[in-house]
DNA sequence: CAAATATGCAACCGTTTGGTTGCATATCCG
DNA sequence: CGGATATGCAACCAAACGGTTGCATATTTG
């Protein structure tokens, strides 16, 4: 789970999965017109996120093929995410009482 | 939208929400106690989660209260895990269609 | 086979990050 | 007021990160 949130914190990391998301089944050098870096820097990249579960590679002859992989994307949003977004409401009203503590000021 | 990323990729930062969804509203001290770190170090993780406005401080008297905003959440998971997800299914099949791809080994 | 293509691996390097220590500031309470 | 409590700010440091360069390896193709 760390390994994901990790692997997510790198605009270039989230570009290549957009990318991606965009065209599947990408080859290391298709990924790289889109990106100005150079490929053994984008190779590091897609290695975290291979190694996050993000991506999972092909390999056909010489071409390594990357295909997304959304189930770590849905794991950090069931088990993390919905279980704050629940508490929304009540994390609203604890603000809005928290302000009402403010105002008053007991003593 | 990176900040949120970024606030994200650091387990402590994560336990310090997790702590606050426990218990909303802590005071720095208080959060202090559940993790085994500087009080200066906490300060920082704080400040990054609150410029990633996942958390929103509130102050009253000399006390510094922490209270969670589910906000940027709920933006990430529209706006991105919904959008990766929504392509599970594709994911899958085009995975598959790679499968195929290498199987046969055309030439 | 030889050249070209697609990729991997390792060393290196500047910058960011995570954390500490030390000291300053503001508020509460006797 | 003065001491205790709650926090802020800055300097510093080791480790991790993002990216590059250089070279090795494997596959395709003429």
């Amino acid at each position: 789970m760390d390994v994901v949130f990790k692997a997510l914190a790198d605009p270039n990391r989230r570009a290549l999965l957009d990318q991606l998301h965009l065209q599947n089944g990408q080859t290391l050098n298709q990924l790289c017109r889109h990106l100005r870096m150079t490929r053994q820097g984008i190779t590091k990249h897609l290695g975290l996120l291979i190694k996050a579960d993000l991506v999972v590679p092909l390999w056909r002859g010489r071409e390594k093929l990357h295909y997304l992989n959304p189930a770590p994307l849905k794991q950090i949003s069931e088990r993390w995410i919905d279980k704050h977004k629940a508490a929304c409401l009540r994390a609203l009203t604890d603000l809005t009482k928290g302000l009402d503590a403010l105002k008053p000021e007991p003593n």
